[in-house]
DNA sequence: GACGATGTTAACGTAAGCGTTAAGTTCGAG
DNA sequence: CTCGAACTTAACGCTTACGTTAACATCGTC
């Protein structure tokens, strides 16, 4: 049902990346492929893609290591091992248990995406009043010119 | 009158860096001291630690490298010079070239940082939207539960 | 079934951004 | 003037996140 048939290089170039940092991701624990050749060689699934460009996203908006990012994807295949338990059946505690472990990574991620954009906006407000004072400086030294 | 009493130690601890981390930027001349004590130790000025913290927010905040960050506080660094030259009454035409070319610096970065945050701001309500598809699992499970 | 493109593992290499250590010098309080 | 804390340069070390190369296997199209 869920299709992995697209090859390393191909989710490589969709991702931006080179085949050397999936393998990597494997080798850290980060990104399983979904799916093997016959011969051996890795399959991916488009949700495997969906994932790179997640810790792509991670490291480069947030700013997180390798190993920050890990145990956040982790808590997500968690989640997602959930669903499937949901589906088959499982016991409610079980699914209390998991969903609540969720919410909290999630929480505390948007705690800190938060606190991140709080900081940049600080930062932005800064280089927009810097801004305008370049332009009043600008605007002193050059006084009789009209709107052009 | 401009005073560069501080020693790095100091301003290491201000800054929340090391030692080793001052003597690297100034390796990289992103901070060269105010000034040197008699026998040569590098003295600091308040500007310099406000300098400092710019570069860790450049390095923090927008995930650039010091020699980007290099770029950027030279630029800045010109426009003080800038200053410097106007107090001292400086021709007019070299004036507008510094601070046009500080404004296109700033421009620029503020397009950076507003770029990134779109970026941040998009991926803060993917993980909103998740929360609130978290929560509702949550209640679709437990639903006779009233407030606590 | 040939064969070029693409894949595999294993290993060493590399750049950035400092950490750490060594061996000596300077600062400033008493 | 002394003496411990803080500084100096110089050099090598370390971690992260891959890049690169080698030597070989497999894929899939003709």
């Amino acid at each position: 049902m869920n299709g992995f048939h697209y090859r390393i290089g191909q989710i490589a170039e969709q991702a931006g990346v080179t085949t050397r940092t999936l393998r990597y991701y494997q080798e850290l624990g980060l990104l399983e492929p979904s799916g093997h050749s016959p011969g051996g060689a890795r399959r991916y699934s488009e949700q495997d893609l969906t994932k790179v460009k997640r810790i792509r996203e991670l490291q480069e908006l947030m700013g997180f290591d390798l190993q920050a990012i890990r145990t956040i994807v982790t808590a997500e295949a968690r989640l997602q091992q959930l669903r499937e338990e949901y589906l088959a059946g499982a016991d409610v505690p079980r699914r209390h248990e998991i969903v609540r472990e969720a919410i909290r990574i999630n929480d505390d991620l948007r705690a800190e995406v938060r606190a991140r954009l709080g900081r940049i906006r600080g930062f932005l407000d800064d280089l927009n009043s810097k801004a305008a004072r370049y332009r009043r400086l600008l605007r002193s030294t050059e006084p009789a010119a009209a709107g052009r």
